[in-house]
DNA sequence: TTGCTCCTCACGTCACGTGAGGTGGC
DNA sequence: TTGCTCCTCACGTCACGTGAGGTGGC
């Protein structure tokens, strides 16, 4: 028999690790002395805690353990507990990849650049009009007089931000398709007309992932961000997959274009191959 | 100005997250009401939240994130912080992988084996004789005579465990050479004597990496212990780098064969290609 | 008697999630 | 007045490491 000393000395783990394993009922001393608390630790509870410190290293919690090893669990679950752990550490491995990838990334580019924030975005209600524009300064007038009329016409209460989408492939050209409106808070019946323009309520679609970053100040220095956007979803193996839209986060008809604090966001989705090698790497092994 | 809730779901967190942040002074409110203590958010707070969860997904830890943005410290030093996660990712890759394939092998080999555990053991000295031996019984009657004699000779306080080396390729041939005696707790100095052999005092060499597996029984059945060591060690993609060892962590004069605890120790070495792949696919991308 | 080992609290770790219990503005 | 939101505790998480403070055997 051996005390908490020369056993943690014999398995070469700490005696706070065979306290505690005693604590949780995971590895019992074969005889503590009831007057004096001594933990006595017999040569045959070797395998026991070898068994445990195997399955730790495999990364299983001392829970799982403990089930594998008491309940009197079949080999099938214990297979299937295998199985299970061999899953969560596949996701891990990607996850851990693609963060590697992205500090790569990062280190590439001078680290100064605006942040990019992936997100979901559910389904939202849209009043909006849709229309061709030619250029910045011609949406820029459209959305002020949306802005100063729609609140007084539906009520603040009923409306959530300001959001532009744009149809076309970017802002920057000379002819481009685009959307504005709010998002509502509430829904709204009677039809809306500003500046000549018929006004629509639509869904708008839930997007899974969602590449985002701020922009602060006038819109016509927001090729800024969406330099950004593009790089980081070139060099994260990404591609787009939607629209980009504009939430305007702060805007009333007084904000002055440089206090303007604007969400950009491009829908995209993952790059199957080949840059996403894990997957593959992994099955062969 | 927003309330934590509307911040919240601006950028998509949890309101707990932000009075966490808080809490932690990473991300303060514009302004704080003296009176209520409602926190009040402007949107320019945005990018820097964004910033934070931006760093927190490469895998820095907060307090991290905080001294890259508050202390003014250099883009160099960010650099190398970055440069730093970066080795800390690809060694849990490494670490995850290894474990991956770990959990691989225990899924085939059916479960049910003995657990094999990697230690290090440090130098120590030992006090043995070396001989040829010729068969598994002449080697439990040498031992035997060590066991009885050496306690009484050298003083039971000096002694460690005992401990085999096979410096042949194995137990199980007709021929071998092997040695016996006890890893010592205190330096000695008087000659030895035993059954005719001479016994000497010398260092045994530490060993970074050995496998070990616990065998409880008689030393005629450790060939399945071996057996799962030789497995594993093949399966995990090391190779054998010195001669096997035995801790016999019960051994007295009067210990039954059934009883007897004995650790088996394979010194080993991770077998560099192409087994290991992970670090060559990381240099690659 | 001095050292060494043993013991039992109990805090700290990391980044929040999750109630509990209470208050202020529409 | 009823709901909704806000707030501040404070516990729980996971597997121990690290003292603090006190006791028993050689």
């Amino acid at each position: 028999m051996f005390l908490t000393g020369e056993f943690s000395r014999i398995a070469r783990v700490s005696k706070r690790l065979l306290q505690y394993y005693d604590e949780i009922d995971l590895l019992k001393p074969a005889h503590t002395d009831p007057q004096t608390g001594y933990r006595y630790y017999s040569a045959k509870q070797l395998p026991r805690l070898n068994r445990i410190l195997a399955l730790k290293e495999l990364g299983l919690s001392l829970e799982q353990i403990a089930r594998m090893l008491d309940d009197a669990v079949s080999d099938d679950e214990i297979h299937g507990m295998l199985l299970l752990q061999k899953a969560e550490l596949e996701r891990k491995l990607v996850d851990d990849l693609q963060r590697f990838r992205r500090i790569e990334a990062r280190l590439q580019r001078q680290s100064h650049q605006a942040d990019v924030v992936l997100k979901s975005v559910p389904q939202q209600r849209y009043l909006s009009l849709r229309s061709m524009m030619t250029s910045l300064e011609e949406c820029l007038v459209l959305i002020g007089s949306l802005v100063s009329e729609l609140p007084e016409r539906v009520g603040k209460s009923n409306l959530s931000h300001f959001l532009a989408i744009i149809h076309g492939d970017s802002y920057f050209t000379t002819n481009f398709e685009a959307e504005f409106g709010y998002l509502l808070a509430s829904e709204i019946d009677q039809p809306i007309c500003v500046a000549e323009h018929q006004l629509t309520v639509r869904d708008l679609a839930a997007i899974e992932t969602m590449a985002t970053t701020v922009h602060v100040g006038s819109p016509t220095t927001s090729h800024i961000g969406y330099a950004a956007l593009g790089e980081w979803i070139e060099a994260n193996g990404y591609r787009l997959a939607g629209h980009q839209r504009e939430v305007f986060i702060q805007l009333t008809p007084n904000t002055r274009e440089e206090d303007l604090v604007i969400e950009l966001q491009f829908p995209i989705e993952k790059v199957v191959s080949p840059s996403n090698l894990l997957p593959d790497f992994l099955d062969k092994s």
